[in-house]
DNA sequence: ATATATCCAAGTATTTTACTCGGAATTATT
DNA sequence: AATAATTCCGAGTAAAATACTTGGATATAT
């Protein structure tokens, strides 16, 4: 039940960014990649997925790079995490579209536990924004100075 | 962050192992993949994995098999997936000894999300017993009659 | 022009998962 | 004593998912 480096690195991202919007900054993979010491190639696949579904916009050319396509606090971890991995669904008998995906979903006996474990993920993830972990950053980042 | 057939598997064999329990029955792997559609050879390692962390009790040669070695109510489905699959950690940085595991974990915008959520995860985890599902179970099975 | 970017499709390497195979050891039953 | 049912154990393999890399094409500020 790991997490994958695309949602880790994705959410970094998506904080990094986060900590420019409303500057009118723009940041660029190189510089996303060069913060969290991923290589640059595998970092825009991330943000490509991210664009794809709208949670980031860009500028391309000499100068371009990426900001947020909405405020912090109006983007949950869960849509990011989505965006990125698919679903954040730990089986698929439990994702939105899951009740065909087994047979024997309606008599299994251990389906109401990952039924009850995957609502206490999904609280998690969807009340939780961006902004939330940008802000707890920031504090963390003054504290360390 | 896909839960594994081993943690599938490895429950549900747990459930039937415990509807078994005070009976004074043993079930054998045969009976056990055969209820759950799953290959001998595969669920004899899980079981294996089970036996290792003494959550159950063989007895071999003709008529054996295997039975809990506590009431139901004691082991907690978190033991259970640690035993099949070592941690419940989403992240080794989250795990019970991870905060050497990154080098930057103490400066890391995202840690507080993942301790978060493992917190949410292992709160289930560690509060729901094999025989509350074991319980959910047959009055399941009575309501299909 | 040039340098700096995003964009995009494929390919590959690595790791993890999900099994299979073959046989030894144990024990109830006949 | 023989047999059948069973756990036990170590290795090997196949398939899938993950984690990248490569090689460009395209756009844009300076």
């Amino acid at each position: 039940m790991k997490l994958s480096t695309k949602g880790r690195y994705g959410i970094k991202a998506m904080v990094d960014i986060a900590l420019e919007y409303g500057s009118g900054e723009r940041l660029s993979v190189n510089q996303l990649a060069e913060k969290q010491g991923v290589s640059v190639a595998y970092l825009e696949q991330l943000i490509a997925a991210l664009k794809k579904a709208k949670l980031v916009e860009s500028a391309r050319g000499a100068n371009g790079g990426y900001t947020l396509s909405r405020p912090p606090e109006e983007i949950s971890v869960g849509e990011v995490l989505r965006a990125l991995e698919g679903t954040t669904a730990i089986l698929d008998c439990v994702g939105v579209d899951g009740n065909g995906s087994c047979e024997n979903a309606c008599s299994c006996s251990a389906r109401p536990l990952w039924l009850k474990l995957q609502r206490k993920i999904d609280d998690v993830l969807n009340t939780t924004t961006i902004k939330d972990l940008a802000d707890d950053y920031t504090v963390q980042l003054e504290r360390n100075k």
